[in-house]
DNA sequence: CTCAAAAAGTGCAACCACTACACTTTTGAA
DNA sequence: TTCAAAAGTGTAGTGGTTGCACTTTTTGAG
């Protein structure tokens, strides 16, 4: 266990109050229509401080990113018998499931897609585990650390994510892009 | 022939010399220390009149586009034989070598990589095109046009050049990663 | 307990890309 | 020749972001 000092604690407080007043606004207002400054305003901190703890405004909403790519690495590695595209392809589809739930997240989910900037930046963040998950793939499959093939996997798969959420029906579409990277686009259907 | 009266011919003169001191200042002093007033200077231009040729910054670097896309299509269409995967590849890689002849274009594309602002930007640019693939593939293989894994085999194709650009032996990369998308992921090595 | 140093936070001024606006100049065509 | 559209200009602004000098809080060592 990490014991936290008062000063750390006081620190994850502000920087929580910051991304919660941020969250609120911008799902109340839309991303363009809030100021940096409303948000510090609102969250009772300098606009300076605020910088501080987030480097840009879009990064306000998204703070979560370690546990993302560690949960990939621990997909590919311990699939059980699954090949890889299949594995991933269970974990999009769970992850996409488990946010059902919440209604809270599809309003969440929305503002993003619908605001480019913040698509673009979450995409960003998104593709930064390219290089971890292809390492991951080759050190599962015995090749090379950078082997080009891993690594092209690792990046359709992170792509097809998005080519998945735009759709409406997801699963079946996580089956037919997982599909294709699992057995070729000349398996069924043309030359 | 379109005949151009001299009001085009100024004004695409213009948008030339803006584009051209941009270039060479970038190429001199780096993307990002390099304002857009001094360009404007340059080209002896205001920057509102910049503006009013390039719609931010980045975009000064990035002039054709519409013949990447019609290219891109008619690849996809008139391909002897080929399978749609192949076609593209050859695609990419007689591009690559294309520009091999021209240093200029090393140095400009090194440029590129090497600003994230710009690599994030040429990627946007590049991807505007998975539409238009898509649809170009869909009505090649009889598939609706809104097909899933057409629009799939689209993103991913264009994100191998991504891949493949980044490595040093360019056309081999370029056989493996397209022969993933041809063959798939469970052709060969392992499960 | 004391005190000095590290860290968190503040306010201000500035930078930079970009836009709105009101304006002048140039140009094509009737 | 005349007139309206289009190209260009300068100014003043907005909004995100940073640098700086500063105050306050917290910590740890003596």
């Amino acid at each position: 266990m990490t014991e936290l000092g008062r000063r750390e604690r006081k620190k994850l407080q502000t920087r929580q109050s910051i991304a919660e007043a941020a969250l609120r606004l911008f799902l109340d207002r839309g991303f363009d229509d809030v100021g940096v400054k409303e948000i510090a305003d609102t969250a009772d901190v300098s606009v300076t401080t605020l910088f501080k703890h987030f480097p840009s405004k879009e990064a306000l909403l998204f703070d979560e990113d370690e546990e993302q790519e560690s949960a990939l690495v621990e997909v590919v590695r311990n699939r059980e018998g699954r090949s890889i595209p299949m594995a991933l392809r269970d974990h999009f589809v769970q992850a996409a499931e488990g946010h059902a739930d919440h209604p809270q997240f599809e309003v969440f989910q929305r503002l993003v897609l619908e605001t480019p900037a913040l698509r673009e930046y979450g995409h960003r963040m998104w593709t930064r585990h390219q290089d971890a998950l292809a390492r991951a793939i080759a050190e599962e499959t015995g090749a090379p650390p950078d082997d080009v093939r891993c690594a092209a996997l690792a990046r359709f798969a992170l792509d097809a994510r998005d080519v998945i959420f735009d759709r409406p029906d997801r699963a079946r579409a996580a089956d037919e892009v997982f599909g294709l990277l699992e057995h070729g686009w000349a398996g069924d259907r043309q030359r």
